[in-house]
DNA sequence: GTGAAAGCGCTAACAT
DNA sequence: ATGTTAGCGCTTTCAC
């Protein structure tokens, strides 16, 4: 790297008694080589160990191989497990991602951003990138030219390629999963409801309790924010409501850990007194007290179709936006029993 | 990026009637620049929205400000925290992070390391990168004197520069704490033990029990790896040895969360009949049920001062290595109490 | 099928 | 304090 001296092109070309050009030609499996050459460069080039100067590269193509990655929280669930599929997508096609945390800092210039622009990123992925400044932020990039496509949060009424989860489905089984086990009286804390992804759970909730001729009252809601406490002082605020609610349905299972803690304070059990379900089936659900019935995102496959879409976009030069919905999947563990 | 037309220093020399190189001295806050015409260019800089062009930069100067971040596994809560840390230090010095997991996996060559050394990154952060194949990759780089800190896992015997955390200290004061509450029959869940840090923690463990003249014994202890799946298995494990403990130190919360699922499981109640205290201090310890006494590690702290050292490696050239090792805390919860 | 020439945008070393 | 000259390692024309 920095310190240690090189294998150039040159050298390689040398050894070979070839051009330079022949080397970049073999380096990037152009046709125009005889079969015999690019053999015998392919094999100097790995007795050599020669490795071609992606930076070098950069600067004459005007392509890095590289590509931006912008969250807000490295610490979300969402975006470990969403980013293990988007890095092993990157890397089969040669692709590295550059970070870009904004930890949604709203004041200063968008740094992060500058310094992926800088660095002349192909593309960049958004992943749960969600306050309003990094929206913003987005449409620029957009705007800009570059190839940019979100996942696990999007603006609304912007034509941009997206990669999520059918949230309103999501929504809608595990709200009918509860009704069909008997609850008439359904509580909900969601995400907050600037996130599509909670309005869309929300509207699924909705759909369901409609389509069982039952009409959703506001006071079964509670609206909070997707982590652990805000759910503890989500299931307080119901409490508190007095509100005749037998089960939960907690917008992500962040959110149903704190509520369940808040229901143990309380002294209620789960599910005896009250089933609750969540959503995202995050590492630690399965191992939860109870162990908790949630519905599943594909987040693996979110990172590598995201991913994949992005660098087809780069490659093709393609502009027309798409959307890639997954299904989700109800799991079903012990949170949740029929009701008293 | 790649698609739209940009400025260069050419044009922001033009603007100003200067020459290039003026324009480069300003960029780089050389110190040979007339106050006055360093003014003038900031504001023709700002005012065209010249950004100079990093891998042109890094051609030239052989240097990319861009750090490699290597790392196993990215839901691994001690890599998200670190990492944001990390991540905020780099920015604040101009630096980036290019990511590089290397899933483990032994039997390919290591592509992602190549991706990154053929992008020319100025060091190298390791984060938890533990099986043995990612420690061969880490001593290579260093002996192709690349910059490189560890963090969270080294291999023994080698000159490295590590940031991480006392765990002995932190094995003992887990301990110290069940001793101190009356336990004397204290098992262990461990992690792998070719981690140092699990070793490290059981070290502290056995010193906190000879200290209180009781001679540790090998049925109280299970090697399990670091996830709630193993604490789990080892509790189930440690139960069907019927040996009569009273107190359990699990050596990460999940271990602590997996091994309260068998010990419920068991019909077995937290703390009243077994107490059980974690490591690491992760956000569901606090709304786990019950709430998680654990020993809390600065990972954000580490994140920082590893990024810090790095970069202070790569721009004095330093090459010896530091040791750098942070304190933890106790963190009392409900998970523990007097032995019945 | 292969090679020569030019240049990507910047910094470094040396002038002045 | 500022400009001139090279060149970083590669790809891209365009010759042959």
């Amino acid at each position: 790297m920095a310190h240690s001296k090189h294998i150039t092109i040159q050298e390689v070309a040398e050894e070979a008694g070839v051009s330079i050009q022949t080397v970049s030609r073999v380096i990037n499996n152009r046709s125009d080589v005889s079969e015999e050459t690019r053999q015998r460069i392919r094999d100097i080039i790995n007795r050599m160990g020669y490795q071609p100067f992606a930076i070098a590269r950069g600067l004459a193509s005007n392509r890095t191989y590289t590509l931006g990655l912008v969250t807000v929280d490295f610490a979300d669930p969402w975006f470990s497990q969403v980013v293990t599929g988007a890095e092993q997508e990157a890397h089969e096609h040669g692709y590295c991602f550059m970070l870009g945390s904004s930890a949604c800092n709203p004041e200063d210039e968008p740094k992060f951003l500058r310094l992926l622009t800088e660095r002349h990123v192909d593309g960049i992925l958004f992943v749960r990138a969600s306050c309003a400044e990094e929206s913003r932020h987005l449409l620029r990039m957009k705007e800009m030219g570059v190839p940019v496509v979100t996942t696990g949060f999007h603006p609304r009424g912007w034509d941009l390629t997206v990669v999520d989860v059918d949230n309103v489905g999501g929504g809608r089984k595990a709200t009918e999963y509860l009704l069909g086990l008997g609850h008439q009286r359904i509580a909900m804390i969601t995400g907050p409801l600037d996130w599509n992804s909670a309005r869309d759970r929300k509207e699924g909730y909705i759909q369901a309790l409609e389509g069982n001729r039952i009409s959703p009252d506001p006071a079964f809601i509670v609206e909070a924010s997707w982590l652990h406490k805000d759910g503890y002082l989500g299931m307080k605020a119901l409490l508190e409501r007095k509100v005749p609610f037998t089960a939960v349905f907690a917008q992500n299972d962040r959110l149903a850990r704190g509520a369940i803690s808040a229901l143990h304070e309380a002294g209620l059990r789960v599910p005896e007194d009250i089933s609750i379900i969540g959503y995202d089936d995050i590492p630690e659900a399965e191992f939860s007290d109870p162990p908790l019935t949630t519905i599943r995102q594909p987040m693996r496959a979110i990172g590598e179709a995201a991913t994949r879409l992005l660098i087809q976009m780069i490659e093709n030069r393609e502009t027309t936006s798409t959307q890639v919905l997954f299904d989700t999947e109800l799991i079903v563990r012990s949170s949740c029993t029929h009701p008293a």
